[in-house]
RNA sequence: GCGCCCAUAGCUCAACCGGAUAGAGCAACGGCCUUCUAAGCCGUAGGUUGCAGGUUCAAGUCCUGCUGGGCGCGCCA
């Protein structure tokens, strides 16, 4: 519909060119939007609008020329001038019934697109360090990061999702001194307790498990514990291996996983991180200061230069970053979009600097970042901050057992990731109207359940019936319902260009709003035979776009609530 | 002090990379169950989009300066 009106606004465009009535030279991106108001039809443009200063005409004078010169076409009932200038484009009812065959046409397909054309993109996210249970931050991460790789993969891309690393620096190092110090029954009240050791009572779980020489298996690496409290170096990679396949058990459990899992330690193994290291001096971009090599990162709009070789001989974190993503860039990733907490917003012009710094041809401006903002869990009104198991935070499975799956990620990835956000646990699991998820939930098991009545007194779902009585949708409800689906299509692309899930998660509410009062007001199980085809097939519909649009946010569609 | 992000109804949030009368839900008030799930629907009320300027035919949206909040500013990651 929107690409019809697009191409006959260009023949018209064309047409006012030929006229002399707009300048040659004058090419607009041409706008159509769906309109939010009915009485200003079902689209609108604004092309005379923005061609009224380079032709020098009036705003409406342009819009009276521009639109007596659009073909006529059968989808398009009537057009109209209003406002300032706009036309507005009112659609024949037929066309707008078109779009139920069209979604059970589709099926799971509708919605999709192949506007990436296979492009290879990477979505790096959650890359939490295995020293921990996964807090709600990595979750607000994985739930918006997954939904955008579902997002991309709806549009046409070629997507893989990575997880990235260490495994072996100082945090990794803290990490075995805490679980060896539980080994050897110590707690963090004794003296001998390692300082800054993490407290958190999993740490005496993966004690336990290692002292009792258990095997784990991650997705990535699989360790037997050696049992023994005194190898440091036994004790980390095991202590790495499980909290890793914790860390993957509370993933999946979102419904989350990833094709990659990179480990900075590899950057080093294979000599990365060396290699950049090498061609940044030979680059001439670096220079030693107070026994340190600095990376000059202001020449690339940096505020201030980095260091990237400590005056101990190490490097600092910053270097493998850059290795990591020149690895990323060589591995063909010509989009990259890297979903991190805006904690970590200084390392986002540091990295691209580096890149620069490079001179490999990258872009300024990549790779992409997604950054989310700090995440606040309420109950009752009051904040919560502990877990008995992490300790110190709120983890993803304590929201996950306690206010499911689904809900936990339709609430972290409703919200635009730039906004703070307050989960509230009283509301993800109140089973009631004021819950977004149950009311979109409800609304695809409403009709499953017309469905089944209609199964249960024999009066199936004739698709050819349904199809060839599609006019007779003409309530104002099931039109404001037709309306509604036709724009699914647009949304998914918006929200994927945009990497922005939370604009899934609007539409199907306003989706759901619509079918209740559809379903209020029209009645679908009614005598007359076309009419009840007809209804079931706009019910149909519906739920299919329910359903694929809870599928790219990972939230599923029940039959029954 | 510097940098990034945010500020929209009493509350939680939308607003399709500048468009028409800024929209939902909750809370409040008034209605709707002999009828497909009332976990729902209909109606009423609620706003100078933090403040002040600017750009534009058009600004919640872009620019500048304030105010208030979050995060960051390490030879930590």
């Amino acid at each position: 519909m929107k690409e019809t009106i697009t191409a006959l606004l260009e023949d018209a465009l064309a047409t006012l060119k030929q006229q002399g009535d707009v300048p040659d030279d004058s090419d607009p991106t041409i706008k159509v939007e769906a309109t939010k108001d009915k009485a200003h039809g079902d689209y609108a443009t604004n092309l005379a609008l923005m061609l009224a200063k380079p032709a020098g005409k009036k705003p409406r004078d342009l819009a009276e020329i521009l639109n007596a010169a659009i073909p006529d076409d059968p989808t398009v009932r009537r057009t109209e001038i209003a406002g300032p200038g706009f036309i507005n484009f009112f659609a024949a009812t037929d066309a707008v019934a078109q779009i139920v065959a069209r979604v059970l046409d589709a099926g799971d397909a509708f919605g999709r697109s192949l506007a990436g054309a296979g492009e290879k993109v990477q979505v790096e996210f959650v890359s939490a360090n295995p020293t921990g249970p996964l807090h709600v931050g990595h979750g607000r991460g994985a739930a918006i990061g997954d939904s955008i790789c579902r997002l991309l993969e709806a549009t046409g891309y070629d997507v893989t999702r990575e997880f990235y690393y260490n495994d072996a620096g100082a945090q990794i190092a803290n990490l075995a001194g805490s679980v060896q110090a539980r080994a050897k029954g110590l707690g963090p009240d004794d003296e001998e307790w390692p300082q800054d050791g993490y407290r958190g009572d999993y740490i005496i779980d993966v004690a336990k498990s290692y002292l009792a020489g258990e095997t784990v298996h991650a997705d990535d690496r699989h360790v037997t514990a050696k049992a023994d409290p005194d190898d440091i170096d036994a004790i980390r990679d095991f202590a790495v291996a499980y909290l890793r396949r914790e860390q993957d058990l509370d993933l999946k459990a979102f419904g989350v996983e990833f094709d990659v899992y990179f480990l900075e330690s590899s950057l080093y193994d294979d000599g990365k991180v060396e290699t950049t290291a090498k061609r940044l001096i030979e680059g001439g971009h670096t220079y030693t200061s107070d026994g340190a090599l600095w990376l000059r990162t202001t020449d690339f709009g940096d505020d201030k230069d980095r260091v990237m070789r400590k005056s101990d001989g190490d490097y600092t974190y910053f270097l493998p970053d850059v290795a990591y993503h020149l690895d990323k860039w060589q591995r063909g990733f010509t989009q990259v979009i890297n979903e991190q907490g805006a904690d970590h917003h200084s390392t986002v012009t540091r990295v691209r600097a580096g890149l620069q710094a490079l001179e490999a041809g990258i872009p300024s401006g990549w790779p992409d970042y997604v950054l989310h903002q700090m995440v606040l869990v309420t109950r009752s009104g009051v904040e919560v901050k502990l877990s008995k198991r992490a300790g110190s935070y709120v983890t993803l499975r304590d929201l996950i057992d306690e206010v499911g799956r689904d809900a936990t990620r339709y609430f972290l990835a409703a919200r635009r990731a730039d906004s703070q956000l307050t989960f509230d646990i009283d509301l993800a699991r109140s089973q009631s109207n004021d819950n977004p998820v149950y009311y979109i939930q409800y609304a695809h098991a409403r009709v499953c359940s017309v469905l089944r009545k209609a199964r249960a007194e024999g009066l199936a779902f004739d698709h050819t019936q349904a199809m060839s009585h599609l006019s007779r949708l003409d309530t104002d409800q099931e039109k404001a319902l037709m309306n509604r689906l036709t724009r699914y299509p647009e949304v998914v692309a918006h929200a994927a260009s945009m990497h922005e899930p939370q604009q899934v998660a609007q539409y199907l509410q306003d989706l759901a709003s619509d079918f209740h009062t559809c379903y209020n007001a029209v009645k679908v199980m009614v005598e007359d035979d076309a009419l009840r085809n007809a209804r079931l097939a706009l019910g149909l519909a519906t739920r299919q776009v329910i359903r694929n649009g809870l599928d790219l946010l990972g939230v599923s569609a029940p039959e029954e609530m």
